[in-house]
RNA sequence: GGUCGCGUAGCUCAGCUGGAUAGAGCAUUUGCCUUCUAAGCAAACGGUCACAGGUUCGAAUCCUGUCGCGAUCACCA
């Protein structure tokens, strides 16, 4: 049982029998740094139940609870505020019972029911830049805190590997090609397909051109420049089978996917399971017929099938094309459903895609639920904001996109001009020292935009570096050299790894690290409730920042007491397994040394 | 125009289900390396929590309205 639920039982009963009233709830928060005390039971909502004055009544609760809680040390009364100074020996026995705890933290019991956590789905033509960073590191690290929850999880994602799209860079590269490839040319197969797409744009756009100097409207060159037309012609060929377009498409197709999977390890991302547009698109029409038996969607007298959100206060929304062919949403539903039948244990699903599509979502999760589908109540879009630059949007046209490899590289080497200057690593190999630097680099650009609440926008400034000092992620990593640093000297010194003896008392220092330690648990389980990665950031933030204060007020094996030494190496060892633990969860390396 | 989201220090952000004098980092200024890594610590400076009402013993937090920024309202994905 946790202190607070031991004092809201002995609030409780205090009100009880001093009052004779049955209190139905009991007010906690931290007790403020500027007072004197660790927990804080706020009186005033009690003043509903009970007639006084706040004072006379939390001086009351606190004689009961300093006789009848061996706990409470002593206690202090300003304005409605009960301030409970805990027993040093709470916070000591609370340490020694997860001393040597794995996982400290994550929890235990694992449900059965799964969850699947969609993220990445990029489109196949275009390489990964800024804004897929984002989406990638904020889907991964929900879907590892969702584990370390207790829940069950699947990552996935869908690629968008078909459609007119991805015709367009086929062709382009059939025409100007010159049978260019990943390995005679040494680009990264997403970056080479990229150029064809970026150059099929550039041609398209200039036979308008010439077109509307012929007198043709815009939108009629649009639609008939011939570039376009043959594009169309390649789609209808692709969805007919034809064997040479298939080929050419699974050939450039594997370039790309090369190209990524190299970007995601980089990024330190994986997946369990990935989907394809290419086999999934057709999905989700017999459930549209069937939910037009249903009375779930009513068909237009054009044959085109829709339905009726207006009582939601949306408005209308197409399923099914008049032609018979799938629209996006027609996918997403059919999509969805096959996963449940891949995984029958999930009972929920998490979507990792930009605020943009916020309605779609609104829309398709109303759907699945007017179908009714058990597990539809349980679908949540993990919406987040876009990243954009000081001039505004990132705009692959204009070239004013951030490419994920560059930056990953910028990063990298920005920590490695840092070190260098530092010069602590001079007996590090050249291999170990990229390593390292790769480890920080990363480390600060993941940090930079988990730590912001997902809903935020981003705006990203190339122009300044992304910091490296104060609330950052080689601030966290530097401090958790610093603790192996004082590991490994303890165990040069000999030091006692297992148990402290009896401690009597704690500095104020070592009793704010326990109290924070003591959080992380539920922080956790906070973070998972939320989708948010960055109440871990910010977690981590705080206990790191109280061990810095700690480091350099006390001396740790400077400490003459045996025990009270002891004791300083496990609490700094504890705190570098949490700061280990929580940045695991934000998909974030820590380096023994720095 | 309808709908949704956001607006907190010069800049970037915290602030949990309403609670004490609104907190960090960066930037600026000042101390601290013969002692465990100075990517650090300690401190100063900096706020009409966009604005106006309302609910409440109490509002940055909840409600309403106004303004500003963004997104979205396709037989595109």
């Amino acid at each position: 049982m946790s202190i607070q639920e031991v004092l809201t039982t002995k609030v409780k009963e205090a009100v009880a029998s001093i009052f004779e009233v049955d209190l139905p709830s009991v007010e906690f928060q931290p007790t403020r740094k500027d007072f004197v005390g660790d927990i804080t039971v706020v009186v005033f909502p009690m003043l509903r139940y009970i007639k006084g004055n706040p004072e006379t009544i939390g001086n009351r609760l606190g004689e009961y609870l300093k006789d009848g809680v061996s706990e409470v040390s002593d206690f202090n009364v300003i304005k409605g505020f009960l301030n409970i100074i805990i027993d040093d020996t709470s916070y000591i026995d609370f340490f020694k019972s997860i001393t040597d705890l794995q996982h400290f933290g994550h929890s235990t019991a694992t449900e059965e029911e799964g969850v699947m956590v969609e993220y990445s789905s990029p489109n196949t033509n275009k390489p990964l830049h800024l804004g897929h960073i984002r989406n990638n590191l904020l889907g991964y690290s929900v879907a590892e805190i969702l584990k370390a929850s207790g829940k069950k999880v699947y990552k996935t994602q869908i690629i968008n590997d078909r459609g007119i799209h991805i015709c367009k860079s086929m062709l382009a590269w059939q025409k100007w090609g010159n049978g260019e490839t990943p390995a005679n040319s040494g680009l990264k197969g997403d970056k080479l397909v990229g150029n064809y797409y970026v150059a099929f744009d550039k041609a398209y756009k200039s036979e308008v051109a010439a077109m509307m100097l012929e007198g043709k409207t815009r939108a009629v060159a649009e639609k008939e420049a011939p570039l376009l037309l043959e594009a169309q012609e390649m789609l209808q060929k692709w969805e007919a089978g034809d064997d040479e377009v298939v080929a050419l498409w699974k050939k450039m197709n594997g370039w790309v996917y090369e190209g990524f999977n190299e970007t995601y390890k980089n990024l330190g991302v994986d997946f369990d399971q990935l989907y394809y547009e290419s086999n999934t698109y057709l999905l989700g029409k017999d459930v549209v017929e069937d939910g037009l038996k249903k009375g779930v969607f009513y068909k237009k007298d054009d044959g085109s099938v829709w339905i009726d959100l207006t009582d939601e206060g949306l408005d209308e929304k197409i399923v099914l094309r008049s032609d018979g062919t799938a629209v996006y949403m027609t996918q997403d539903i059919g999509t969805a459903i096959q996963r449940v039948k891949d995984y029958p244990d999930i009972g929920g699903m998490v979507y990792t895609v930009g605020n943009e599509q916020d309605y779609h979502f609104k829309v398709l999760f109303l759907i699945l639920k007017k179908l009714g589908f058990s597990w539809a109540k349980h679908l949540y879009h993990l919406s987040y904001g876009m990243v954009d630059l000081p001039s505004g949007k990132m705009k692959s046209r204009e070239g004013t996109v951030v490419d994920a490899d560059d930056l990953m590289d910028d990063m990298t080497g920005t920590a490695a001009a840092i070190s260098e200057e530092l010069g602590k690593l001079d007996d590090y190999s050249k291999e170990e020292k990229q390593r390292l630097y790769q480890m920080i680099g990363l480390g600060a650009l993941k940090y930079f935009i988990l730590k912001v609440d997902p809903k935020k926008r981003i705006l990203f400034n190339p122009e300044e570096s992304v910091d490296f000092q104060g609330n950052t992620g080689p601030f966290i990593q530097y401090t958790y050299a610093r603790i192996q640093s004082i590991l490994r000297k303890a165990e040069e010194m000999g030091q006692n790894l297992s148990g402290f003896g009896d401690l009597k008392g704690l500095h104020e220092k070592e009793k704010e690290l326990i109290k924070q330690i003591q959080l992380f648990p539920e922080t956790i389980q906070l973070a998972a409730e939320n989708y948010s990665p960055a109440l871990i950031a910010n977690y981590t933030y705080d206990l790191v920042k109280e061990f810095n204060s700690f480091y350099q007020q006390v001396s740790i094996l400077g400490e003459a007491d045996e025990q009270k030494r002891n004791f300083r190496v496990q609490l700094s060892r504890k705190v570098g397994e949490v700061i280990q633990s929580a940045f695991e969860l934000l998909g974030i390396e820590v380096p023994d040394r720095m």
